[in-house]
DNA sequence: CGCTATTTGATATAACTCATAACAATTATG
DNA sequence: CATAATTGTTATGAGTTATATCAAATAGCG
């Protein structure tokens, strides 16, 4: 659906030399004014990939102190509700495959937010852990989303439209 | 976030071999069941996310036929919607990139669904114009957009849920 | 027990998306 | 006219997502 970032104005360029007697045969450019979305701006799908882009983007601003992504938030929160689980469990619970979890733990562990550890029964696994420091950042980071990027989508949908709205993803999940 | 596609069941592999008179310092493993998501579950972020990869692999799917991804579908909306404009009002239009817009329409192109010719009006431009098959291509995906795809959306959200969810998708790209 | 199959973390790699810099041709502007 | 800006393009780099493969370790089974 080709959504990106932002949708700056088209360039807009001023346009005199009108109408030099179109050619036969000649390619007419069209005049200025924002360019028409046609059905897209009714296609559900589009709408949403532009929000979606919108909130992630809000969510990286508000936790931009902590220099942590959406990912590696989500990874954080994994391991404090699931000590003792393994990378390849934290991984496909997150619809993270394997090896590019393995990059991404490496950025984590080498801030020291989290370690790896030999599980003592079965020492194919690694055992991944939040450090203390790693339980500082996610600390900060949940009061972050909390104070700024959730109460700003609250404060937009309103209560029961937040609700309404986490009801109806729910639906859009698991069809 | 690191929300991917599906969340396949955790591997969950039969441990056995369990509480083997945990040693001091020892790892232990927890053990199976489904991780907890803990507050990922009431991030709007996280369940939007999922739900938009929802969408659009069920998009993918529904237009398969005639193999079109989102964004080359929304770009032939556009031409439809935008005769005589160039490269640069298309592409920003939808959030493209410039430079990323070449090899996109090149792809398109190369499939004789659009084709660039130099405006006679500023000879840096080119229009980019859909052509018959362009035409027909984009009439027949629509179609099935429409009875497939928008149409699963329609019967899972309901009537008044999808204009609520279009609303509240238009306040959240707005702010 | 011993052999095969499976699992785990890891590496390499490919395709795709997204972003920036720079360039030639062309046009705008002072 | 000289300089600046715009257009399409190329090159390139970062980031994400996907697959195949490997060594180490474990499971399963005769």
């Amino acid at each position: 659906m080709a959504v990106t970032k932002a949708v700056r104005s088209p360039a807009s360029r001023t346009r005199t030399k009108v109408a030099a007697a179109p050619q036969p045969g000649a390619v007419a450019a069209a005049d200025a004014g924002p360019l028409k979305l046609g059905e897209l701006s009714e296609l559900l799908g589009y709408v949403f990939k532009r929000a979606q882009l919108r909130i992630f983007e809000d969510f990286i601003r508000c936790v931009e102190p902590l220099q942590l992504t959406p990912a590696q938030f989500s990874v954080l929160v994994l391991l404090e509700h699931n000590p003792g689980r393994n990378q390849t469990e934290i991984a496909t619970t997150l619809g993270i495959l394997r090896p590019n979890f393995v990059a991404m733990l490496d950025g984590l562990e080498s801030r020291e937010l989290c370690v790896r550890v030999r599980s003592t029964q079965d020492r194919r696994s690694h055992i991944v852990m939040l450090t203390d420091k790693g339980r500082a950042v996610l600390a900060r980071a949940k009061r972050l989303v909390a104070t700024k990027h959730e109460a700003r989508l609250n404060a937009l949908l309103g209560d029961d439209g937040r609700i309404a709205m986490m009801a109806m993803l729910e639906k859009l999940t698991k069809f």
